[in-house]
DNA sequence: TAGATTGTTAATCGATTAACAATC
DNA sequence: TAGATTGTTAATCGATTAACAATC
């Protein structure tokens, strides 16, 4: 981890793929690897492979290739999965229990630390040992607890509510399942996954890949 | 609905966006609408939205900018949702029983048709006044039924072997949500929804945004 | 008509690929 | 050493933005 020089939002959603890969071939017992080999698994070019890594430093050695240890780590350390995050989900319908039983999530880093729904009918129910909370206790909560990730899983007409308080207790890290864009300051992080958005783009290449 | 013109997977994934878009618009009824406001409100550049468009048709007037009612008309049926499809749910754990419980899906023309699981213990209960099926008998069920979108919500281990039961049964478009790529010929089309990529791009956003 | 705004062509910008000297 | 493969620079490709004639 180093080399302060500015990595596109392209090289960075190629990251997590490279680590998913590294970590297969971990278990495969694979020792090492050349960017034209991880290339020809992942369906990336050498170069795209070697021009990427040299963002965040020198992990290879001519020659010989990237160690697939060495590189899975660096890049962990890079993705930032070295540390430990705490994370709140607010909505405890399906996505929120999704999120919330995820197990690689836990093995990860990740701890979920609270669960919050509004409906009275599932306040109080516990999914993998957490109690779901009250959402009109969430701002108190974020007072008393470090959190670092807030997940978003209510419905669009409250997202905007919740992300703001969210905001307000200095979270940094929204991760945003609402089917609506989110405001926010800069210094806000706001991943989206727009499931719909997915199902429409499906349906949209499989219906043209027939014509075409 | 035109235009004989390769349109780039750019554009297409902007699709989703912009029906987003005018759809609220509508609900706020908002009848016209020009390239210049509208990339202001969703933060694209006026060029890109007449650019992205023209892709399709002339949608557009001169002097007047874009009928919201009727630019919402086109991008429905460009991104084909006006047509009914059937969809089958293999996995009928969180993510499984999230997508089958989505209210919106049903209401945008995707019927959820039939949800598979392995354990015992889930089949025969219903979701949604549909009842999960044993996985063993998801082959002999496409046989007898038409069905458009094949949707993977098992464990990464089962996903490729669902898959490829899914392609022998004549199904062209799969949405995975399993942490794994799958191989499939060219004629199928795989939208995959990583749930966990997308949560270490947060990660590793966040963490920079703060130093950088 | 005059003003506004499109659709499209040209210019710019950024991302990907190719090539190769350096070196393990 | 000879062969392999890196990291990086240069070339290419594609996507975004700017500009403007056409026209509602």
């Amino acid at each position: 981890m180093s080399k302060a020089k500015y990595v596109s939002l392209a090289v960075i959603r190629r990251l997590p793929k490279y680590y998913r890969y590294l970590g297969e071939l971990m278990n495969s017992d694979v020792d090492r690897i050349s960017s034209v080999e991880l290339g020809k698994q992942i369906g990336f070019t050498s170069s795209q492979i070697r021009q990427d890594l040299s963002c965040f430093g020198e992990f290879g050695q001519q020659g010989y290739g990237y160690n697939v240890a060495d590189l899975y780590h660096e890049i962990n350390c890079i993705l930032g999965l070295s540390k430990q995050y705490n994370v709140v989900i607010i909505g405890a319908g399906n996505i929120g229990q999704a999120v919330a039983n995820y197990h690689g999530f836990n093995k990860m880093g990740y701890s979920i630390a609270a669960l919050f729904d509004k409906n009275p009918k599932v306040v109080g129910i516990n999914i993998k040992d957490i109690e779901i909370r009250d959402i009109d206790t969430l701002d108190e909560y974020l007072i008393n607890n470090e959190a670092h990730i807030g997940v978003i899983c209510v419905p669009s007409n409250n997202a905007q509510d919740v992300c703001d308080i969210l905001i307000r207790n200095n979270i940094k890290a929204i991760w945003n399942f609402a089917p609506i864009d989110l405001s926010a300051p800069d210094d806000i992080t706001i991943e989206n996954v727009h499931l719909a958005d997915s199902l429409f783009i499906l349906t949209y290449l499989s219906n043209t890949k027939l014509i075409g």
